[in-house]
DNA sequence: CAGGCAATAT
DNA sequence: TATATTGCCT
């Protein structure tokens, strides 16, 4: 798993660097008292998947160091452009991007405005070297949800997992309507297409901007901290029909493969794929369609190898 | 209660 | 058609 990731053959190969920890993903299923992990108090950061985007490989390592200490999943990169091509391998992955202002080729505000673009939600921590005011300025007008300087500290990095929490917050929770009639035969309904925010993604190049307004859902990490949010569902609201776009399918399959198939239960790969609004019974009804041409295209692996041998 | 699965509903 | 829901069994 992961390889794909890897076999990005960019034009200079001193510049793509990936730096990750495969650790997988926490398995602990939570059926008995969990003392893996002799933490007392579970670390909101445990788990946050970041990535992080600094062309001074010594910053790199360092950081991401930091970030594993504190039990982050992170995956570093020193290219701006490979950072992207990351983000979209990975639809739905990270939870949160951390990238250096300054770097040659893409700077950190250039990655920044394209991330903002293309995904939409997803949270972008500035690291700069200098204080510069103005640069400061572009970096929030431009959607960064913080600004570091160097050198980043313990304190920052384990406080990260704070900004993944308040683009969360933005989010609100969904408000859809959805038509809710109870049983009645008046069925013919006008029903609008609905142009809010869907579970839905844009791939990378497709949208003119003025096709479809969308906006993506992500994040999610640590699940104690739904103490409020899971209130606020009390409107108009009704259940939201999940689509399932190739972003999401992707991910979705993402989290099959990292999980293994014969462990990927609805449970586990909702845990996984941490979008939020999703539910265990989506990923269910997904999964149940989606077996049979799962397990066709992995027959005719075997299939394959079986011919090999052969 | 969680899963897998098939039927059925929207 | 795509996704959800329900029922039935393990």
């Amino acid at each position: 798993m992961d390889t794909d990731a890897s076999s990005s053959s960019s034009s200079s190969s001193s510049n793509s660097l990936i730096v990750d920890n495969s650790e997988s993903i926490d398995m602990r299923v939570s059926s008995s008292s969990s003392s893996t992990y002799g933490t007392k108090s579970a670390k909101q950061s445990r788990g946050v998947r970041v990535l992080l985007v600094d062309y001074d490989t010594i910053a790199l390592h360092v950081i991401l160091a930091m970030l594993k200490k504190f039990g982050y999943e992170a995956v570093g990169t020193t290219g701006g452009l490979h950072g992207l091509k990351l983000l979209r391998e990975k639809p739905y992955y990270f939870d949160l991007v951390v990238a250096a202002v300054q770097m040659p080729g893409m700077s950190g505000l250039e990655l920044l405005q394209r991330i903002k673009l293309e995904f939409t939600s997803l949270p972008v921590v500035l690291i700069s070297n200098d204080t510069d005011p103005v640069m400061a300025a572009k970096g929030f007008s431009n959607g960064a949800g913080h600004l570091l300087r160097k050198p980043v500290t313990f304190y920052d990095v384990e406080n990260m997992w704070l900004h993944v929490q308040k683009s969360k917050m933005d989010e609100t929770v969904n408000k859809n309507r959805y038509k809710e009639q109870t049983g009645s035969a008046g069925q013919d309904s006008l029903r609008r297409k609905e142009k809010h925010r869907s579970v839905s993604g844009s791939p990378s190049g497709d949208d003119d901007g003025s096709k479809r307004v969308e906006s993506r859902k992500r994040k999610g990490s640590c699940k104690d901290q739904s103490s409020d949010d899971k209130k606020n569902r009390s409107n108009t609201n009704k259940k939201r029909r999940v689509v399932w776009t190739a972003q999401l399918h992707t991910h979705f399959l993402n989290a099959i493969e990292c999980l293994g198939v014969d462990s990927a239960v609805p449970k586990k790969i909702l845990e996984y794929m941490k979008v939020p609004g999703l539910t265990r019974e989506n990923v269910a009804s997904h999964l149940q369609v989606l077996l049979p041409t799962y397990l066709v295209e992995e027959s005719m692996t075997v299939k394959t190898s079986l011919d090999i041998i052969s």
